[in-house]
DNA sequence: TTTGTTGCAAAACGTTTGCAGCCTC
DNA sequence: GAGGCTGCAAACGTTTTGCAACAAA
């Protein structure tokens, strides 16, 4: 179900990217994708910088640059669900999923479903090229559905 | 196509939830929803306050507070797109709609899609229960791609 | 050698909060 | 009259920026 990329074959996307935009290939670029690849799920800024900081020394902006190219050669995936600050995700070796979001709790949870991708990405424009999608349903989850009803009377 | 809803049932709406929840009826909050209902397509906190601030006077703080209340009653989304501020539309007299988001330029375009939106509602889940959701597409918008292009070889 | 990138700290940004006074209820 | 709501300004937390030192090309 879920295909496998070689860490090998990202870091030769971004060198790629790195070479085709004349940025430097700096050893902390590839340390924060490398602790990005061994990430499962989602991650923000802060929390990826303190992962950096066990073993690496770098600053919060290195990391914030990283990001952004990461972002650009859409390697990762920016959310920005909460409103304070935005989540990543990998978006490599990652089927292409959806978020359940509940407006109660906050909770962000993952689901794929083929037929959705297909009738989301099937669907042609006129003047607009679309590469990909993001689709959050918002609702209740289980816990919250279930505390509600126990308020109400 | 657009069910036209009048301001008096958008109105009654708003006061029926402020009393089911004991909050108060200001004249600040009612003027608030006046000016959104006046307005088309996205809005964001600032913009909205600028507007209010022509011939009201109110302080950015009611403005998030009132904004707060009404994503609660559902009268209008709220989208957190650039990453910067969030984006506002009211949610009334408004068919679902979903976002064509240009990742060169930024510009947000909406469209409908009846069949989509089957697809997307039908969905059912064990455990969440769904009750709206927000679909964007990601891409190139015209404009765009052909400026790429130039650029290219 | 050139100049993009770094760490650091300070600034910026949208949003939230604390507080005294005001005004619904 | 009680307490929720207001305006104001200061505080907040995430992200960005300025700058001198550094290092990739």
């Amino acid at each position: 179900m879920k295909e496998e990329v070689s860490f090998e074959a990202v870091k030769e996307i971004f060198t790629d990217y790195l070479k085709e935009h004349k940025h430097r290939k700096t050893p902390e670029r590839y340390a924060i994708l490398e602790r990005i690849n061994a990430f499962e799920g989602h991650f923000n800024a802060e929390v990826l910088y303190n992962i950096m900081l066990k073993d690496y020394r770098v600053s919060l902006a290195t990391v914030y640059n990283t990001l952004e190219l990461l972002l650009d050669c859409k390697l990762i995936i920016k959310h920005q669900l909460g409103g304070q600050f935005a989540q990543y995700e990998k978006a490599f070796g990652n089927n292409t999923h959806n978020h359940l979001i509940c407006t109660s709790c906050g909770k962000v949870k993952e689901f794929t479903d083929k037929q959705l991708r297909i009738s989301i990405q099937s669907r042609k424009f006129a003047h607009f090229y679309s590469t990909h999608y993001t689709l959050y349903l918002y609702g209740l989850c289980h816990k919250c559905k279930a505390k509600l009803k126990n308020t109400e009377s």
